[in-house]
Formats: C-alpha cells, structure tokens, sequence
DNA sequence: ACGCTACGTTTCGTGTCGATACTATTAATT
DNA sequence: AATTAATAGTATCGACACGAAACGTAGCGT
C-alpha cells in the first residue's frame, strides 16, 4: 500500500478510460465523437445561462474555436437548434432537438454503470461519492477551472419558499425543475472552511 | 437523492474530464496529444508481455491502425525505441527511451492528486478506492475488456518464496518489481464468488 | 465617439481515429 | 510438407478534433 492517492487516481483514470470507450462505441452507431455526445449531455442539463458556445467550452476545457466546429456539425445534422438571443446579440443559444433528444434516449449512458454499482451498499456508495466530490472541487478550482454544478448546491441559490428559488447573482427567479441543473457560474457552498 | 449511482457517475466523469485536460494542458508544452502521453505512461508501467502495440491499443480502447500511427510519431521524437522480438518476428518491443522518461518526469502527472486528496482520510480513500475497483472489474468484463492489472492481483501469479514469483500462464519467472507491473494478462483473483 | 472586452466564427495546420487493404510471421490442418 | 488460418504490424484514405490566430460584431466603459 504505498500510496492511497496514486492507486485511486489510476481506477478514476481507467474508469476514464472506459467512459470515453462506451461514448465512442455508442457514437460509433450515429456517427458521432465521444465530444459530441458530451455536448449533447451537457446541454441535456445546462440551465439558461450555461447554454451558449462558451459555457461547453469551459465546460469540456476545450477553446471556443473548437468548440464551434463541433457545434457546427451538431447543427448540420439537425440534433441541436441555435438562435441568438435576444436580450444580448453576442449570446447564441443552443437547445436540443427532438431529434437530438431521442439519440440521448437511445445511448442509455448510466445503464451499464447502474448495474455495476447495484450490488454496492448505498452506505459505501455515498461514502465514495463525497470523497470525490471533494477531490474534484479541490482540483477545479486549484486549476482554476469554474465548478460546474447545480444550483442547489450553489452558494448564490436562495431558497426563499416552497418550491421558490432565486439566483443571488441574476437576481431571477427560478423553477424548481431549474435549481437541478447545472450552472456556469457555480460556486460551491463551502462547509467545512475549518 | 434520486440515485446514488448517476451521481457517482457524474462525479467520475467530471473528474476524467479533469484528467484529459490536465494531459492536454501538460501535452501542449511538448506538443503531444493526451493520447501520447496516455501511450508514454502505460510503457512505463507495462511488464514485458504487454509492450507491445496491440497491448497498448487493447489498453486504450483503440484500433491497432490508429495506435500505429501514434507510436510512429512518438518514435519520430525519440520518446520511445522500437525493436523487433526475437523469439516472435511479429511482434514489436516498445520501451521508454530515456529522453521519454525525463518527459513523464516533468509532467508530475499525480502531483495534484496527491495534494488533493490529502485531506481526506485514509480509511475513507480506501473505502472509495475499493468501491470504484468493484465498479471497474464489473464494468470491464462485462464489456469484454481486458483489465490490465498488476501480476499481484492476477490468479496466474504464484508465490513461490520470497521474493519469488512465476506466471502459471507461462510459466515463467518474475522478478519483484515485475509483479507490480501492469500485464495484459491480467485476470482478476475472484474474491467474493458469493 | 472612443477604446475595451466578451462572444462567436473562420481558416489553417497537425494529429486522432476507424475502416480497409496490405505484408510478414507463426500456428493449425490437412 | 503444403495449405490454410490466425496474429502482429504497417500504409493509406477520409472525416473530424483541436489549438492558434485573425476576424467580425455586440455590449460596456470612459
């Protein structure tokens, strides 16, 4: 046992590995690259203000220019749908497609892995989740990369009511169903600041 | 908390997302894609069934072809050494080059792991390290992969003495550092058949 | 009006990646 | 021994990812 650390990043990492494998084979079918269908996930998710080009590509760590070819071809293939937004004419706004939608449906990305984690006790299971939330926050922002996730988790959602929620940052309201989604400008509620 | 399972998936997939910038970040100074130095780290720590270009390209997930072309660039760079084997003409040796261990060296590569986690405590890294292993295995049979570890945890390995091993599928003798090597044999000791 | 910054696209060069076709060596069959 | 099959690797092609850099445009500041 010489380093905890090494040995759990290496099964992250080949976790990694099998990850990507599964996106490329299912992309495979469609004819699309593992990043294709991370975008398609990611916009699945994104709240109204993570929908835009740049928000993917902060989110995959990838340049803006990259990103818009992807986007490109996503687009050609009718699987997302782009439209300026209104308020700010820079914004471009992308939503998934029906068409989109049902390729998300056909993947069944957790499947495989709600199987192989069915026979893990659920003590165990969160036990192993929070140390790698841990982990992931700490490395997120060491790189300086922004967090990325959902507003109730977000130290700018306010919970003013039942099932009334209001971003501290934009000011607006949000839908309960919005709270759930991921966020852009994310910023984790710091517990234990011992 | 409607599955514990998605959000651990989430998690890793997050973290991998991490990883593979981090490489690419790191690869970008020397002009070498993740994939390289994916290829550089895994020659590292491959025994000597597995350094072999089909190894490598079960290991990634990728074509043999593909691999080819990769493993020609990292030649072409000195960060690797070819050489024919000479009990099998089909087969190609591959070995780190000292100018391609200097490479890895630089990259530190679980350096911010390791700080990452520090905090957490071992008895809980443990616990993680042990659920996402289980993951891994099943996962990995379950899509006919093959799971590269080291001979220690194989079923082939014998402990013949101190300091003493032999690989029951060849037969052959294994030095110590060797059995904590990753093969491309590998097949897990089955532990809980319960 | 002026720069300044942020968002997005375009272009270009390098490299990944799968598919296919190909060579060479070893193993299996007849 | 000769033929066939299987395995390891390479070569070529086309589609695409990716970063870098240049560009256009919209909002924001003085």
């Amino acid at each position: 046992m010489k380093n905890q650390a090494l040995t759990l990043l290496d099964t992250v990492e080949r976790l990694g590995h099998l990850l990507r494998a599964g996106l490329r084979q299912a992309g495979t079918t469609n004819g699309l690259q593992p990043m294709h269908l991370q975008a398609l996930l990611y916009l699945n998710e994104a709240n109204r203000y993570s929908n835009t080009p740049q928000a993917l590509a902060e989110y995959l760590g990838l340049t803006k220019g990259t990103v818009s070819q992807s986007l490109l071809l996503l687009a050609r293939r009718r699987l997302i749908a782009r439209h300026a937004d209104e308020k700010d004419g820079r914004l471009v706004r992308l939503a998934l497609t029906d068409k989109g939608k049902e390729v998300l449906k056909e993947l069944g990305v957790g499947n495989a892995w709600r199987d192989a984690l069915q026979q893990a006790s659920p003590a165990r299971l969160s036990s192993a989740t929070k140390v790698l939330k841990e982990a992931l926050a700490i490395l997120q922002t060491k790189s300086g990369q922004k967090t990325f996730g959902v507003c109730v988790t977000c130290r700018h959602n306010l919970h003013i009511g039942p099932r009334s929620y209001v971003c501290g940052l934009t000011k607006e309201k949000l839908s309960s169903r919005e709270v759930s989604k991921i966020c852009r400008e994310h910023s984790p509620i710091e517990e234990n600041v011992a």
